[in-house]
DNA sequence: GTTAGGG
DNA sequence: CCCTAAC
């Protein structure tokens, strides 16, 4: 139908008075109400009872939340609508224009479609001065739109159109809904699939469109027309995810400048051939990290994380603590000045994500734990008092033997050890213990 | 730059 | 794990 024979139609109508239900609005207010025109949809829901049906039965909610819906009914509304006629000139013009009945269907449920997602925003409804909330509008949009849709297409194609883009069974509605999109898809977009081109030709159109898309879609989550176009990782992302692999997917802060000059150590440590180290401090990193991914060896298997340090580790202790050797010296006095940055470097070096302040405080806080058993003595006790799995009692014991042997700086008085000995702390490799918790091994 | 220690 | 003071 175009608009003449709206028109006539319209004046045929009013001449004889035979409109009844369908006139219940006043149809010469100089505002266009809105409440009106629901009345008006309200009484001709019979007309369009079976396009109801078929919406609702497909699972169309009364507040158009199905994102294929409401997009459907949008699509419908749109592709009604004359393109050459402009919702502006059909319901201005000092009250309702000729073709009230059709337009004010077509014209109001395609924006009352909108206001129903821009809540916000007032209609402005052309030159009307009318500006009404509109407030039936949200309880109620759904009729408009598909009675709209019902009196504009025929029943049956109204079904289809509901039916096949719902389920996209049918191939004339996909066939429709295609050409409705291809002619609004902007020419550089040419991907996507047909969700996608629709939405970004809701993009294209209007505001309202816009809007009712992006609405339509901030609602609706993930489902349906959400489909965004996929955007590429940066290259950031992806630098940090192949990363994360070799730091065993554990987010941490890039550890300062000290770290970054020991990656470059344990880099060259790596270098060195110290198979067997790596082996005895991956399974170290097994215990410490969370998924820990094991990129160069192997899993070790459980009693490999028993196993005591390799002799090339071992040696390079011993010649780095007990003073064996001329340049003993040299190292000791290294040692006093970065323990925990040569611990680092010589048992942990392939632990990149581990810094040496994180291997102190792993050692501060098994000295911890160690002393709160050594309190209580009683396992249970310490269950109770721990929020979190207490380390097996003979793991805390090593670690107490451990700090005897080797203090912690001011927190054991213990002087009979000697400050050239701290070194060999060491000798304690952190070890994937019982119950998953990280157990030191000699 | 490194450690100790508090948080 | 982070931060800061101290060295």
């Amino acid at each position: 139908m175009n608009q003449v024979e709206e028109e006539s139609l319209y004046h045929s109508l009013e001449e004889e008075a035979i409109d009844v239900d369908c006139l219940l609005v006043e149809p010469r207010s100089d505002q266009v109400s809105v409440s009106s025109v629901w009345c008006f949809e309200e009484d001709n829901i019979g007309k369009c009872i079976k396009t109801e049906d078929a919406s609702y039965n497909l699972g169309v909610p009364d507040s158009n939340i199905n994102v294929e819906g409401v997009d459907t009914t949008k699509l419908n509304a749109l592709d009604v609508l004359p393109h050459e006629v402009g919702v502006e000139n059909l319901l201005t013009s000092n009250g309702i224009s000729p073709c009230d009945d059709y337009l004010i269907d077509i014209g109001y449920v395609d924006h009352g479609a909108c206001i129903d997602y821009v809540s916000n925003e007032p209609l402005h409804v052309g030159n009307s001065s009318s500006e009404s909330p509109f407030p039936m509008f949200r309880n109620k949009g759904n009729f408009g739109i598909q009675n709209s849709l019902t009196d504009s297409i025929p029943e049956s194609e109204c079904q289809n159109y509901f039916l096949g883009n719902i389920f996209g069974t049918d191939s004339k509605t996909v066939d429709k809904f295609e050409d409705f999109s291809k002619s609004f898809i902007d020419e550089e977009d040419d991907e996507g699939n047909l969700p996608l081109q629709f939405a970004q030709t809701g993009m294209e159109l209007t505001p309202f469109r816009q809007d009712l898309i992006t609405n339509s879609a901030q609602e609706h989550g993930v489902g349906g027309i959400t489909h965004k176009r996929s955007r590429k990782p940066t290259k950031r992302y992806i630098d940090e995810s192949s990363n994360l692999t070799l730091k065993n997917c554990k987010k941490r802060k890039e550890p300062s400048s000290m770290s970054k000059v020991k990656m470059s150590t344990v880099r060259r440590v790596k270098s060195q051939n110290e198979v067997k180290p790596k082996e005895n401090i991956q399974s170290s990193e097994i215990s410490f990290g969370k998924a820990i991914q094991v990129p160069f060896i192997s899993q070790c298997p459980t009693e490999c994380q028993k196993i005591s340090l390799p002799t090339t580790t071992e040696n390079q202790i011993e010649s780095f603590s007990s003073g064996s050797g001329d340049d003993s010296e040299t190292q000791m006095m290294r040692s006093m000045t970065g323990k925990w940055t040569h611990i680092k470097k010589l048992l942990f070096s392939t632990s990149v994500h581990r810094t040496p302040v994180d291997l102190k405080d792993k050692w501060r806080n098994l000295l911890k734990a160690s002393r709160a058993l050594k309190g209580s003595r009683i396992e249970d006790e310490q269950k109770r008092s721990q929020p979190w799995r207490p380390l097996p009692k003979s793991i805390l014991c090593r670690v107490r033997e451990l700090a005897s042997t080797y203090p912690y700086p001011r927190e054991a008085n213990n002087s009979k050890i000697s400050k050239s000995k701290f070194p060999i702390v060491p000798h304690v490799s952190f070890s994937e213990g019982i119950k998953g918790n990280k157990v030191p091994v000699v």
